[in-house]
DNA sequence: GTAACTGCAAAATATTTGCATCCTT
DNA sequence: AAGGATGCAAATATTTTGCAGTTAC
């Protein structure tokens, strides 16, 4: 299962965003990269529980937020979600827009920086500067 | 200022969502009312202070979020605030699909009900079943 | 070697729960 | 009168801070 992770894109992803490689990051990244879905701070606690200090869950965290390398999601029930974005492990770029899917069956988060968000029509005079797109439904696998 | 909400209108969203009309979630609504923006908790908590228990605002906003007369909004900063809906005020009815609109400048939030969430393209065999959008921008007023 | 990351301990905050009392209908 | 809302006290949980030791480059 980890053994699909590549190290050498943990660091490069790293580097690209000016942050050195430490266990703390290495490790949260991994297990982001292992499940595959957004998950809450206690969920990356329970994972990383063996290996870090919750302190530095909370600083890493706080850290990639700040690199735009991740992204929080408000759920339904009035949390707080943390995902990794694809495209911005890709080229390490922080975009303003985002969409954010998630699958209601598999818990499956797909951050689609891809997709333009369609304008909208906003009452007159209203000036739009970012806008972000929570889209909650069923994923490919989920859907048939 | 508070002399321009009408107690009727609190007491008819109440009890249009079987709540009965009780102190604490007048007192919260009129908060809401009179500030016309989102509140954070903190916010809450020190304009209902005189009057409320912190306990209270917490059941309170609970009860407030269930029955979909408010919602949460997450910031960029990671943290979350509370948003009375207007159109929700009006029906007492909870909607699915929802585009909030903050304004940058001056913080008030409108929660767009009426505004239609136009069809986004998703990847091949993609279900939606809710959309949330967060607009951030600036306000007619704020925008010239 | 130096700056930055980490863990530990502890403080500060935030949130939840139980229960007795009061209010709404 | 009865069920539910509220306040108070206290238990939990969450988040932040300071500092000393360790690691990355």
């Amino acid at each position: 299962m980890s053994g699909s992770i590549s190290q050498d894109q943990i660091s490069t992803l790293l580097r690209r965003n000016q942050l050195s490689v430490t266990e703390g990051r290495r490790r949260i990244l991994e297990v982001f990269m292992e499940a595959g879905i957004a998950l809450s701070h206690h969920d990356i606690e329970e994972k990383t529980s063996e290996r870090l200090d919750r302190v530095t869950v909370y600083r890493t965290l706080q850290t990639f937020l700040e690199k735009g390398i991740m992204h929080t999601i408000p759920t339904t029930d009035n949390s707080v979600l943390y995902a990794l974005c694809k495209d911005t492990c890709g080229d390490g770029h922080h975009h303003d827009d985002h969409v954010h899917f998630i699958c209601e069956i598999c818990g499956t988060t797909t951050c689609l920086d891809g997709l333009t968000i369609p304008f909208i029509t906003l009452p007159d005079g209203y000036q739009v500067s970012q806008v972000n797109m929570i889209v909650n439904g069923r994923c490919k696998k989920c859907a048939a």
